[in-house]
DNA sequence: ATAGCTTCTTGACATTTATCAAGGCGCATG
DNA sequence: CATGCGCCTTGATAAATGTCAAGAAGCTAT
C-alpha cells in the first residue's frame, strides 16, 4: 500500500479512540502500548485501504472521513456498510487470524489508524477487561449484521430508504433536515437496489412530505418516516445520542 | 415455556458438547458447573423455543433435531438460518444481556439444552480460555453472517439455491446424493425467495443435471454446481468434513 | 380405504425491479 | 467561458419476482 503520509495521533483523537467502547475499560500502560504500535495516517478519497481475500494485518479505526466496506462477486459490487467516525472495522478478522471478507475504500479524504493484529490479539490475552470489551464489541457488530439481513429480507426498497432516512435525521440532530453522507450511487448499493430504483422511491417519498435536494432532505415528519418503514425497534437500532461529528459541523 | 421434559443429558450427547469449540476448552470443573445449571428438554416439532423480542435469559444448544431461527415484520416472516446438532445459537443476545433478535422454533423433534444467561457471563469471567473460545465463537458467527449477507446480495436466487445445494451435497458426504433438511417452503423463505419461485428454480437446475424428487436430491456433477453458483471461498464457507450426522445416519 | 389435509408444482397474470438510453445539471479543467 | 465529465433523473422496455388460483401428490386419521 502506498504511504500516503504517516504522522502522530493528536491528543484529541487519542482521546477519541480512548473512549471507543472497545478501548475505554482498558489498561492505560497497554492502551498507549498499542498506539505505540499503530500507524495513523491521512488518505484521499477512493482510495482502496483494504481488498477481500487479503490477510487482516491490521484492525483500522475511523478517526475522520467517511469510509466504506463493500465486497466483490466476479464482476458484481455490493456496498455492505459505511463508516463514520470513529468506528472500528473488520475486528472480526483480526482476532480469527483470517483474510478479509470485505473490501474498503475511502469515500472522503479520512484518516486512519492502523493497529498491527498481532498486537490486538496479544492484549486481548494480556488485558482481560479488554478481551470482555471484545466480546461486548463483536457481539454489538453480530447483532448489528443480524439486523441488517432483517432490513434487507423484510423490508421494501422504499421502506428500506424511509428506514435509513429515518436513521440519519436522529444521528443529525432530529432538526427536520439532513445531508446524506454517501453519493447516492453508494446508498443504493447499500440498500440493495439500483441507483435508478433509488431516484424513484425518492420520487415516491416525495410526496409524503420528504423534499430532496441533491444530498440535502428535508422532512415534513419523522413519525411518516417510521410509518412508511415500519419501524421496528428489532431491525431499527437508533443512536442513543446524535453523532458528535454531525452536531460539531452543523451547529 | 410448557415443560415438554427435562431430564438428564446423555454421556454421549454430554461428550458432543464438550467437543464444540465453544466448551472444548474450558475448564473442566467449570463445564460441569455450567450443564449441572442447565435444563436439558425434549421438544416436539413447530415449537416455538423463543420469541424476538424476548429476554435472553438461556443460552441454547441443540443436541438433537432441527431448528429454525427466524424474524418477522408485522405479518412478514422470514427464515435466517436453519441448525442442525451440534450447535448453539443467540450467544450474542445472552453475553449482551439484551432481547433476542431472532425467534426460534423446531422443525422436528428436538432435543434442547438450555443454559441461564447469567451462568454463561460468568463462566466467561472467571474462565479465560473460554473467553477466547466466547471470542472465537463470536467472530465465526459474525463472519458467517457476513457471508451470508455477502450471499443475499451479490447472487441471483438460483445462484443461492445452487449453493446451497452444493454446500448441502458437501456436508452430507458428497456422494451425488443429498436430502433437504427442511420443507420446500422454509427453505425459499432463508434463500430469499418465494415457494413458487423455488420451484422454477429446481425447474432450471433439472436442464443442468440435478434430480429432484420431493426432498431427496441427485445431482450429476457438483463442479456444474459451483459454476452456476459462481463459487466464491468468501462467500461459500464449506465445512472441511461432512456433518457427523448424515454420515451416521446414512452409511 | 378414503376423506381431508398439507405440501408442492404449474400456469396465468400483476407487480416490482433491473436494464438501456437519453438528457439535465453541476463541477472541474483547459 | 466553453468543454467535458460524472452524477443523477426520467422514460421506455425487458427481466425477474411475486401473487393468485388450480390441481397433483403424499400423508394422516378416522
Amino acid at each position: 500500500m502506498r504511504d500516503f503520509g504517516r504522522e502522530s495521533l493528536r491528543a484529541e483523537d487519542k482521546k477519541r479512540v480512548r473512549e471507543l467502547a472497545l478501548f475505554r475499560d482498558m489498561d492505560e500502560a497497554r492502551f498507549e502500548g498499542l498506539l505505540k504500535a499503530a500507524f495513523f495516517q491521512r488518505f484521499p478519497e477512493r482510495v482502496t485501504l483494504i481488498q477481500e481475500g487479503g490477510a487482516a494485518d491490521f484492525l483500522h479505526v475511523v478517526i475522520d472521513g467517511t469510509v466504506e466496506l463493500f465486497a466483490t462477486l466476479d464482476k458484481r459490487e455490493s456496498t455492505m456498510t459505511v463508516l463514520s467516525p470513529v468506528s472500528t472495522f473488520i475486528l472480526a478478522a483480526v482476532l480469527k487470524d483470517a483474510v478479509y471478507l470485505m473490501s474498503a475504500r475511502t469515500r472522503t479524504p479520512s484518516q486512519i489508524l492502523m493497529i498491527p493484529s498481532q498486537n490486538v490479539r496479544d492484549a486481548m490475552a494480556e488485558d482481560a477487561a479488554f478481551a470482555r470489551s471484545i466480546v461486548s464489541e463483536l457481539a454489538t457488530c453480530y447483532r448489528g449484521v443480524v439486523r441488517n439481513q432483517k432490513n434487507l429480507k423484510l423490508r421494501t426498497g422504499i421502506e428500506r430508504l424511509a428506514s435509513y432516512l429515518a436513521h440519519q435525521h436522529v444521528r443529525q440532530g432530529a432538526s427536520g433536515a439532513l445531508s446524506l453522507p454517501i453519493d447516492k450511487k453508494t446508498l443504493a448499493s447499500m440498500l440493495g437496489m439500483t441507483p435508478e430504483n433509488l431516484s424513484r422511491a425518492f420520487a415516491m417519498l416525495r410526496k409524503k412530505g420528504v423534499n430532496v435536494n441533491g444530498p440535502e432532505i428535508t422532512i415534513k415528519s419523522s413519525d411518516d418516516l417510521f410509518e412508511i418503514a415500519r419501524f421496528a425497534p428489532l431491525i431499527d437500532n437508533f443512536p442513543a445520542e446524535p453523532l458528535a461529528s454531525y452536531v460539531k459541523h452543523h451547529k
